[in-house]
DNA sequence: GAGTGGTCTAGACCACATG
DNA sequence: ATGTGGTCTAGACCACTCG
């Protein structure tokens, strides 16, 4: 309820071509393979110049839906589903999405002083105080993954006092202007110690996806690091590239 | 020798934008949290109209390495590596760039018929003809990752014949005019079973990233399943995101 | 050669942030 | 109030694909 997020605002242009589309490849009017109507048909189609027109192809093909080059129409590569910035930043909007049956039960909440680590990736001084909440998330009541959120002092002094059990962390920040504006996660394999056994009530050795997770401010000021341990069996993350966009995705050696 | 790849090809005025500013963030010319010229300025600089100078924005935000927003001037976040479709596509090209020790012992190639999972990833009749590589990737001679190529019977077929060990495949096939035009990778953990601990030489029930890779053409149509298979400690993966680009990750559960 | 998307121009108005 | 980026128009030429 009570969320004011954002004014009615007319739908830009551009915006209604890209739900358009994506709808009529999403539902099966078009399939991988059809050709899209060209640019001059869209523009005819929606009374718009070829601006909006394209930009709603580029969005398009920046989430991996269709393909476009030179001389030929555009084709539907895939009805992949589509997926929101919120929905990668906060666990809850990607479960709200997915499964609606997620909960989450707080394990600790408190300030406690950066070790080297933790205060390397929030770019604060070793020792200085900072906010740490660690929950135990659950899906169907089956223990899903354990979290571990860091905040610098002034991002996470409101989470001290508030029910960390019933309601989503990053929406509550989200609402009292804490603006996140990227997120950087990394992703490795590892194995369950035996905390991880025991909450997440799996075999000592099982496979555990390992993600951490930094985020940050328009300004580019760290407002959150965070770690998960995800059971091994529960979660796959997908990578979706078209050539000619630019893929904020890579490999490397190590973390 | 004789790839006629693409013509010198006078740069576009939009690349020659994200490339002066792109390296700028890169060698540390523009710090995270420094504010770009704004769009005007750049107009000027480079004698040019708002669009290449918004083309040239766009790239970058995708690339998670700025931020933009109304009322107020660009951001930087981050001077993250660059990354190329190449080099997700290719496991030759990613090491290349970040690797240069990375080599291949070709442990099978040639014609199978496909097995219910691969001939549905492909998209191809279960039992019919399919091309199959299995290599042992190695970095500085330390075995790295199984790695498993599939490849409908047309697409593959110059392969049967090729240096699998020397050269890269993707590279071949793209020489030989096979467009791969995206590329879709998904990623969860496992434990090494008996297979791989044997090959990577590692002791059984190591963390193991399993990557799996479809590749498709322009048309949409498949032209490659892959399965890898990495040594946990070897491999981490990154996604980059910032608000209001899309996103091409995605968790789901199971595969 | 006709059609298509890629690039670019030179304007315009709007929504938002900041002083 | 001013400056900023976001959206849009109405043209233009080019590079490429395909019949």
């Amino acid at each position: 309820m009570g969320s004011s997020k954002k004014s009615p605002k007319s739908t830009q242009r551009y915006e209604l071509i890209t739900n358009h589309l994506r709808q009529s490849i999403e539902d099966g009017t078009l399939s991988p393979g059809d050709e899209l109507p060209s640019e001059a048909e869209l523009c005819e189609q929606y009374d718009s110049s070829r601006g909006p027109v394209r930009q709603a192809m580029a969005l398009l093909r920046a989430e991996g839906l269709i393909s476009t080059g030179r001389g030929r129409r555009s084709t539907v590569l895939t009805s992949a589903p589509s997926n929101s910035f919120e929905s990668l930043l906060s666990m809850t909007a990607w479960a709200e999405d997915m499964e609606p049956d997620i909960s989450q039960r707080t394990l600790w909440v408190g300030r406690t002083s950066a070790d080297a680590h933790t205060a390397c990736q929030l770019n604060v001084e070793v020792g200085s105080q900072i906010v740490t909440i660690k929950r135990l998330r659950l899906l169907n009541d089956e223990p899903l993954a354990i979290e571990r959120l860091n905040f610098p002092l002034d991002v996470g002094r409101p989470l001290l006092d508030f029910d960390t059990d019933n309601c989503s962390v990053h929406r509550e920040l989200s609402r009292l202007g804490v603006g996140f504006e990227s997120a950087n996660r990394s992703m490795s394999a590892a194995l369950s110690n035996g905390e991880d056994s025991e909450l997440l009530g799996i075999p000592e050795g099982s496979p555990i996806m390992q993600v951490e997770l930094l985020a940050a401010s328009k300004q580019g000021r760290t407002l959150e690091y965070a770690e998960y341990r995800v059971i091994g069996e529960g979660l796959v993350l997908h990578v979706n590239n078209v050539r000619g966009t630019p893929t904020p995705a890579w490999f490397s050696r190590e973390s």
